[in-house]
DNA sequence: CGAGTTTTATAACGGTGTCCCGATACGATG
DNA sequence: CATCGTATCGGGACACCGTTATAAAACTCG
């Protein structure tokens, strides 16, 4: 260390190219294979490095998990954000809804790694938690304009109501992408029917 | 062996009482410490017997989380079958929503086990897929008592209300046992309301 | 050019699920 | 009653996992 300890790094070939590398990579193991594809030692020797990499870089196995689970959200955000709004508020909330569906069924893995417990003893970091928070905010707004419309009664919280919409859309997500379902039934249009029907339930 | 082969089964300790003994374990492990606690290992020494008990019994780990989670759909199909009727089938489904809730919160890891990855690469045998297929019965039921009360139009099938209560609490509760809510807010209520916009929402 | 420090890959540790394989203990047979 | 054959069972081996200690390599600085 030079006096009064200024940090000078010294080369690395742990570098942020390798660490993007690491995720993708890790994405890829993921959505083709499945979680029990993604370890330590098949991922550091896909991208030609050892396991060490992943923890100077990472720290370990969950905050690699952590890392995909806030690339998983930041695009999960985009999808909802990019809804286009109507004029309807209320019929902003099912297109929501119906995106929300979307995406989940781009990238099932990743949709697991988010809501679902694929790695034991994953906590989010509390960054982590703020980002889930972005992508909820969508469905908040679409709500806060039903209300302001009136659409909805004034003295219903638009959190709520995004809540519900949310909890309606992840369970039947969630059902679907783990064959919960029961068998020989469209989903597509129950999901919509659905949908509408708490959308409507919630009017005043 | 006898003439023709008559096959007189010699004597086994990894008769049936193991079993219960082990299954018995397994859910204690999975209640009390989480999913991570449950190897096999540690669940044969438990009960004083050997990995290979495990096998012989039940064909490996995956075939002892599908024992397990029959056992978990079994007694969630009772909770929900236990809630009383009212007059009002539409108030009926509210309440096997709140019945429902109860249940996965009373065991949140059994919950976890029958509608959550917490095993990598577990999939339900065909005979489960029938079990989780009672359990939602009473929703189906209600729901049909509700259009023939003309509450909800003749032309939806019960099934898909059902599916959506379903999806619905299906959702929040996922939501609430992986802490992914929002923090500070109070879940209860919500989930009521919800539940009533839901019920309310395919109303004739 | 040598000393020292950072950085990296290798290998070891304790754990897992799975499976083979020899010891065992019982029922049937002579 | 003694013997044999066989089904059964527990211990150990195997491959893999996440994690970490260690030792070699590479670069900076005096």
């Amino acid at each position: 260390m030079s006096r009064y300890d200024v940090p000078v790094p010294r080369p690395k070939t742990h570098d942020d190219a390798l660490r993007v590398r690491l995720l993708d990579r890790a994405g890829e193991l993921l959505s083709t294979e499945g979680p029990s594809a993604l370890s330590l030692r098949r991922l550091a020797a896909d991208v030609n490095t050892s396991t060490t990499a992943v923890y100077s870089l990472f720290g370990g196995k969950p905050a690699l998990l952590d890392a995909l689970y806030q690339e998983a959200f930041r695009r999960f955000a985009e999808r909802l954000e990019a809804v286009a709004h109507t004029d309807d508020p209320v019929e902003d909330l099912v297109r929501i809804g119906l995106a929300y569906r979307c995406g989940a069924l781009a990238d099932p893995q990743f949709y697991l790694v988010m809501f679902s417990k694929v790695v034991p003893d994953f906590k989010p970091s509390e960054q982590t938690d703020a980002l889930a928070a972005c992508a909820f905010r969508p469905a908040v707004a679409a709500a806060r304009r039903a209300v302001e419309s009136g659409a909805y009664a004034e003295d219903v919280a638009p959190e709520q109501i995004a809540l519900a919409m949310w909890g309606l859309v992840h369970g039947l997500v969630s059902l679907e992408l783990n064959g919960n379902l029961p068998a020989g039934l469209e989903i597509a249009p129950v999901f919509e029917r659905a949908l509408r029907a708490q959308a409507d339930g919630w009017r005043a």
